[in-house]
DNA sequence: GCATGGATTGTAAGCGCTTTCATTCGACAT
DNA sequence: ATGTCGAATGAAAGCGCTTACAATCCATGC
């Protein structure tokens, strides 16, 4: 097996330094074009590709960042994972992909594990977790930034967008359209800052129209569609009978779609639904889901372009806003006369 | 800002030399159990973690393995990534993810990319691809393991199941019902093994019965909902009228299901409709698909202890088949009388 | 003709960790 | 006591690359 050539090797081929050929690699204007085409042509010629491991331990550098996001078999996520590998790629940089399974602990595992490798930056999903954990962030002076969560106030790097605020504007809608009886299935809420601004922005609504939003009425459930299912099929058992079911996202909404149904009610003739994210099985059920459009991939773009600013010393904070607009589709109408 | 205690300074800490710290993380067992404590102790009060650039250089290691899939959007990917990972995380290796977009030229610099970066490994989607890359591969000795495609005599490490076989059941299920104009929507076969060997099993099992799939009715569609829409409500515009459309994936069967309901027509009473994969899409459209179950996670989980063994030096060759079965749901139904 | 200064290139000192080889330490047989 | 041998440890040589600093070259200006 021939070893791999290395950077003596290129540069006793080209008849230069390797301090010469090191920095064709990363700081081509330093050299002369003549030298550099020579050297160039010797690395093709050698097929030379520079050693990691010795680049990352002389430059301190990894050209690598890292991401811990819950899941990927959740479609919001992958997507925006997918957006931030391209935007990386494009400055050379790779992703090193970790997931919690929504587990804290597991979470600052991971975090710690990434670090540990020596990641140049990290990509974070939503913003509550320990305090630790920033503090670890802090100390070792590792940028990151947090995604899917916002806050005009926030005090750390972030883009994302208001999730209590767009929960608000939708269940705003379904009470424009004359419900009163409003139930809503959220998603897990503990440690999911997501989640809970989501039921928060419903409620705030509500509220402003003298409507409540508790137990019974409001329920949490698992992020799949049995789960979706079981709590509209719970709740069409309800006396009496909310009119609209909010859902925390659409895969949720799925479900209710499907419970609703189970329960012998047709939606939205009986029972309208409105989800959220905006996924591609919102256009895909039958009927179409009205919801939040979220802009999955042009979060994920941003961070991943936010991070690598921060990695190269950019100053100032991060707060990045998108905006969530309300898709209406057929799940959503008025309540039943 | 406190510089990272290095390797030196936990030796200092504990009173021995640098060489017994480095034991006592890679060979425990060659230190004194006294000696070992008082190490882990001085790592613990330093909050010592090695520096990965400086592991990587010596050890020629890098404890990570590179995965090269066509895209995270697609949901089969993204479960068969996120079983991959939990299986690495668990013997301490991570993941640099690169996606190809179904791209060759894209694929082959993604994994040239990889290899430069030292991963230890790599897991590659399918088995079509230039020479040129399978020699880079085994000129530099790193190992791989192709998924979801799989050979009896495939003379490379390969964990998937017969695409081909799996088809071929599918449609003879459908030509079995009593259907004998059936059409297919294919996903892009060029330069993918997987689609193509879907076509070619349907193909198989028509052919055995004495019917043809040739266009107009084989048509490919790239891999969204609307491109099998579109394919469907050409496919309906075609006198005569196919009775059963195989879809080469469940993402275009629930584009077909909305084509052919544009066209004015019934699934399954008009036409019948399969799909492939049993992603979660199928369960939940209306009417869900018969389909194709595909073992994403198991299979992601298996390719990634397969890589483990062979970066471990495990002998012999790799070749593991997963059962694929057909998952009977309301979209295939007999022709209409 | 010679000092000046920018553009190029070379020299060599590490970066933090692993590992080979040699040394030291003990326990035990002689 | 002395010699022997395995176990435990230390010394030091790199692993392949970057980069501060020094050296060289060459066009300019006086």
């Amino acid at each position: 097996m021939p070893t791999q050539p290395k950077l003596e090797d290129v540069a006793r081929l080209s008849g230069v330094s390797t301090a010469t050929v090191s920095r064709v690699f990363n700081a081509p204007t330093l050299v002369r074009e003549e030298t550099r085409k020579r050297v160039e042509a010797a690395v093709a010629s050698l097929g030379y590709t520079p050693h990691f491991g010795g680049r990352a331990l002389a430059s301190n550098r990894t050209w690598t960042v890292g991401a811990v996001i819950p899941t990927m078999e959740n479609a919001i996520f992958a997507r925006g994972l997918q957006a931030m590998e391209e935007t990386l790629a494009e400055a050379g940089v790779t992703l090193l992909v970790s997931t919690s399974n929504y587990d804290c602990d597991r979470e600052a595992a991971q975090i710690a594990a990434l670090i540990g490798r020596g990641v140049d930056g990290l990509i974070l999903i939503g913003e509550s977790r320990e305090d630790a954990t920033y503090e670890l962030l802090e100390r070792r002076g590792t940028p990151y930034v947090l995604v899917w969560s916002w806050r005009a106030d926030s005090p750390r790097p972030c883009v994302g967008f208001d999730n209590r605020a767009a929960a608000a504007a939708i269940a705003e809608r379904v009470v424009e359209l004359g419900h009163r009886r409003i139930a809503m299935i959220a998603g897990i809420t503990d440690h999911n800052d997501r989640a809970a601004a989501r039921v928060d922005g419903a409620r705030d609504a509500l509220t402003a129209h003298g409507l409540a939003l508790e137990p019974p009425y409001l329920v949490e459930a698992k992020y799949s569609v049995d789960a979706g299912a079981k709590a509209a099929r719970a709740l069409m058992a309800l006396d009496p009978r909310p009119t609209a079911i909010l859902c925390g996202n659409d895969v949720l909404a799925t479900g209710a779609l499907m419970g609703v149904r189970e329960a012998g009610l047709s939606v939205p003739r009986d029972v309208s639904v409105t989800g959220f994210d905006d996924i591609e099985l919102a256009r895909v059920v039958d009927p179409p889901l009205t919801t939040v459009h979220v802009p999955h991939r042009r979060m994920g773009a941003q961070a991943a372009e936010a991070l690598l600013a921060q990695c190269a010393g950019a100053p100032g904070p991060v707060n990045i806003a998108m905006e969530a607009d309300i898709i209406e589709r057929g799940s959503l109408a008025p309540p039943p006369t």
